[in-house]
DNA sequence: TACACACTTCATCAGTCGGTCAACTGACGC
DNA sequence: GCGTCAGTTGACCGACTGATGAAGTGTGTA
C-alpha cells in the first residue's frame, strides 16, 4: 500500500487512524458561517465569562458589570445578542439577560471539558518525530 | 428562593425560567482562557472549514490547500496546532494533519447543529417587548 | 414635571488578526 | 553533490475588534 499511486494526485494518506468522530453530514456553507461566527463570539475571554455567568441563571446588566465599565458590558451583550446567544427581557428599570438556548451552555461545557484534558501544548517540536 | 438577599445587590431576577443546562461546576480561570482561545481558533470560517475537512480524515497540506495559497493554509494549520486542535505527522515528503482529538469534531458538530436551529436573528428590536 | 437610575448607542483610537510575498528548511531523486 | 518538491517561517500591511467616554433613551419615583 505504500506504492505511490503515480497519477497527479498530490498525496494520499498512508495508514491514517482517523480519530474522526466525523461530522453528521456535509453541512451547508451558511451553517459553517453561522458556526464560525458563534465561535468567534465565544472566543473572547470576557464574553465567555459573561455567558458562563448567564449559564447559572438570568442576570441584569449592572449585576453582570460588577466593577467593569457598564458600557463595555452592554456592548459585549449586544454582540452576543446579535449572534443569538443570549436573550433579554425588560422588567421595570432593569433588563435581564439569559442564555437564549441550553445549546449554548452545552457548547461551553464541552469546550471547558476539552480545555481541561488538553493542557495547551504551545508550539511542540513535532507530534511524532 | 425569591426573597431578595437585601444587601447592596443591585438587582434580583423576578421569575427567571433559566434554560440553563448550567456548567458542571465552577471551572478554573485557566480553563476559561483555554476554552476561549479554542473558540477563537475555531471562530474563523477558513479554519473551521479546515477542521471540518480533517474531521473526515487525515490530509496533507497541499491537499488541503486546493487552489488557495499554500503558505496561508500552513499558517492556519500552525495556529490550530498551537491550540492543540490538530496533530501532524511526517511521511516522506508529505506532512499529514489530523484532528488531535475526537472532542474537536464534537464541538464542531455541536455548533453546526445549533447553527442549523437558530437562523441568525440580526438585531431584533426586543426579544420580549 | 423634574429627576435619578439603568442601560444603550455613537465616535474614536489602540491593539490584534489574517493574507501575501520572499526567504528558508528538509526529504527525495538524479 | 545539486536541483526540486513540500512545507514552514518571518515581515509587512490593511482590516477588523474591543475598550473608553460622552451623549441619548426609557422607566420609575418624588
Amino acid at each position: 500500500m505504500k506504492t505511490s499511486p503515480s497519477h497527479d494526485l498530490t498525496c494520499t494518506p498512508g495508514d491514517p487512524e482517523h480519530p474522526a468522530a466525523s461530522l453528521p453530514r456535509a453541512p451547508s456553507a451558511a451553517a459553517f458561517e453561522r458556526a464560525a461566527s458563534i465561535f468567534r463570539a465565544m472566543g473572547d475571554l470576557s464574553r465567555l465569562r459573561l455567558l458562563a455567568l448567564l449559564a447559572a441563571g438570568e442576570r441584569c446588566v449592572s449585576d453582570l458589570a460588577e466593577g467593569e465599565g457598564l458600557s463595555t458590558v452592554s456592548q459585549r451583550l449586544r454582540l452576543l445578542r446579535a449572534e443569538g446567544l443570549v436573550r433579554r427581557r425588560r422588567q421595570g428599570k432593569h433588563i435581564f439577560y439569559a442564555l437564549s438556548d441550553a445549546h449554548v451552555a452545552e457548547l461551553i461545557a464541552n469546550a471547558l471539558e476539552h480545555a481541561d484534558e488538553a493542557p495547551h501544548a504551545h508550539d511542540p517540536e513535532e507530534d511524532e518525530p
